[in-house]
DNA sequence: GCCAACGTTGGC
DNA sequence: GCCAACGTTGGC
């Protein structure tokens, strides 16, 4: 079992439209990243813990947590002429894109933020927090995991 | 809105 | 295969 840091703009999809989905559980969709994509269609299992970020908003955090229900499939949205996601380079019969089903486990008693995540020495590896990083699905260790959902009882 | 960091593209 | 140009991400 591994755990994982999955970023969403809420603008986009936040957490309450995940809580809002039927089951709780949705497709994440729209990764057009090939180390991001390498996880989803490799690595990421079944049962795996996610954090859900919100990026590129207020508050920035992480604000709950889920749990992988399905395994790596095609993305389909990216076959979808029509779909924001659209890639003509991937297809039913040469899929490049693929994607994992989620489903909400809880929020987190209050959104860990950024700025508290960068306050904690134990934190400081997080790749997450490294200079550069644009990954939107990465991969979090179990003392990561463990620290953080500590952090939201505080 | 700015800009640093990074990934991708395409000419050579 | 190199690398400049460009587009995107995402914190500030």
């Amino acid at each position: 079992m591994n755990y994982w840091l999955f970023k969403s703009e809420p603008d986009v999809f936040s957490i309450d439209d995940l809580a809002a989905c039927r089951n709780k559980t949705t497709y994440w969709d729209g990764v057009r990243n090939y180390q991001a994509r390498n996880y989803l269609r490799d690595t990421i299992k079944k049962g795996d813990g996610v954090l859900f970020y919100h990026s590129n908003s207020e508050p920035l955090a992480i604000v709950g947590t889920c749990e992988v229900v399905k395994e790596g499939y095609p993305d389909f949205t990216a076959f979808e002429p029509e779909s924001k996601y659209f890639d003509p380079g991937s297809s039913p019969d040469k899929t490049v894109w693929y994607m994992v089903d989620i489903r909400l486990k809880e929020k987190l008693k209050q959104p860990v933020t950024l700025a508290m995540l960068k306050a904690k020495p134990e934190l400081k590896n997080m790749k997450l927090l490294q200079k550069g990083n644009r990954l939107s699905v990465m991969p979090v260790t179990p003392d990561e995991w463990k620290t953080i959902l500590e952090m939201q009882n505080l």
